[in-house]
DNA sequence: ACTGAAATTTCATCGAATTTTCATTTCAGC
DNA sequence: GCTGAAATGAAAATTCGATGAAATTTCAGT
């Protein structure tokens, strides 16, 4: 289990390096953001975890956590830092660090921590979804589709569109049945025997129709609809 | 993206709930640790994401995550609770909850948390089932074959088709009488004397005959069907 | 709290696809 | 050729989804 720390501050640095290496993991302690971003791009593969200290000479640990996730590096990153502040947590999870430990901390917690970090294997996904050339923007409720040409345009939908598309376009290729998207946009007290997904899809589906972008929807008798990402009708 | 919300305090459920909503999230909001397993299991893979308060009543938040975890299901969790002690923290974490958030947190906060949560979670993977060359794919309700050169071929079924189709793969080899495929897919007051299967049975063989695969369904008069995974005509 | 606009859901109806029935033909074994 | 079982084609019945309009709910701005 290869780690890589880079905390600028020598007494911390030097005591989370003993304490992980009791406990088995190999650490690679570096005290500077720049030398830390080479390391990186060096080693692209070699760590599994990364602890990242927030202010750091050179590129801070912010920087260096976006510069992985723009680069769809999905390390797991804890960010460690003096900061307290809601809206630095905030600024720092959405920079792409999957966790946040705030100085000063327990050894225990951070071992913990980094336990969590290890069982949640799966990829990093970035935050907009994009699936053929629709992108979904969370920050606007909007879809936005990059033409070959590099032109984009895009239509706002309102929450409930927006849930369905999102849906769609988290299984694509596969055929989902209306009791599935009814399961996942309604709380449980729903009736069963509405039509409220049909009511939608033909809202989202004339939306969509403005640009041509429906026919990404399929429709599969008794059964359900279909997202097919490389379809696209030759208007595309 | 659907959370599970367990929580019993009103004013603080409520307002997450509330709060999620808002934000591009469907809640749904428990308050009770055994309304909440019985829930869990009945939607094993309903939802994306699971808050959880350590103290419930009925069995606790740190339970359900042990529970998840003990059957394989990787559900992220985010743990919420009052218990700030270090100990705590490092119990919350190792019995598999991906997060810890001490109260009084601020929404901002979790709402960031969960979408750290979320850019983890793994894409889903439909459910085969292959029988000699032939491939049933759950997902989009079709059968595929894999030819000897790699190519693939996929044809399209209706449901009950599809229902035929699996019963006789889900039992290779043997033959299946069509007493056993009426009850199989007809509920009991079915009629016994009737033809459906038969007209069934060319609909799917018609569907079949495109690309030769019809071969694999052999009659055996006076007694029913048999699917032969090995057999296979020449001419695939 | 009140109001108006927007979003969401319900309702009734229509048309299309699927599924079943039915009458007839084909076929295997004697 | 005779018999019973299965295959077949076409028609009938049924289920399912699309749709427009109306009704209801939500929500922001006063």
């Amino acid at each position: 289990m290869k780690v890589l720390l880079v905390e600028d501050e020598p007494d911390l640095g030097a005591s989370i390096q003993q304490k992980l290496s009791k406990e088995r993991y190999i650490v690679d302690w570096l005290l500077d953001g720049d030398e830390a971003w080479i390391c990186l791009q060096q080693n692209w593969n070699k760590y599994t975890l990364a602890i990242f200290d927030w202010l750091l000479p050179g590129l801070s640990g912010l920087e260096l956590c976006k510069n992985l996730r723009l680069r769809n590096n999905s390390l797991p990153v804890l960010m460690l830092t003096a900061r307290d502040s809601m809206k630095d947590k905030v600024t720092g999870l959405d920079a792409g660090a999957d966790d946040y430990l705030v100085k000063p901390f327990g050894m225990e917690e951070l071992l913990a921590r980094l336990r969590a970090l290890q069982r949640r294997v799966p990829q990093y996904q970035s935050q907009h979804l994009q699936v053929g050339c629709l992108i979904l923007d969370y920050g606007n409720f909007a879809v936005t589709c990059q033409y070959p040409n590099g032109e984009t345009k895009a239509i706002t939908l309102t929450k409930k569109e927006f849930h369905l598309l999102e849906y769609l376009m988290k299984h694509p290729n596969i055929i989902v049945t209306r009791d599935q998207i009814l399961n996942h946009l309604y709380t449980f007290d729903t009736e069963r025997v509405s039509n409220v997904i049909a009511a939608q899809m033909r809202l989202l589906r004339r939306k969509l129709s403005k640009y041509g972008w429906d026919s990404f929807i399929e429709t599969i008798p008794c059964m359900g609809y279909r997202f097919n990402s490389s379809n696209a009708d030759s208007s595309i």
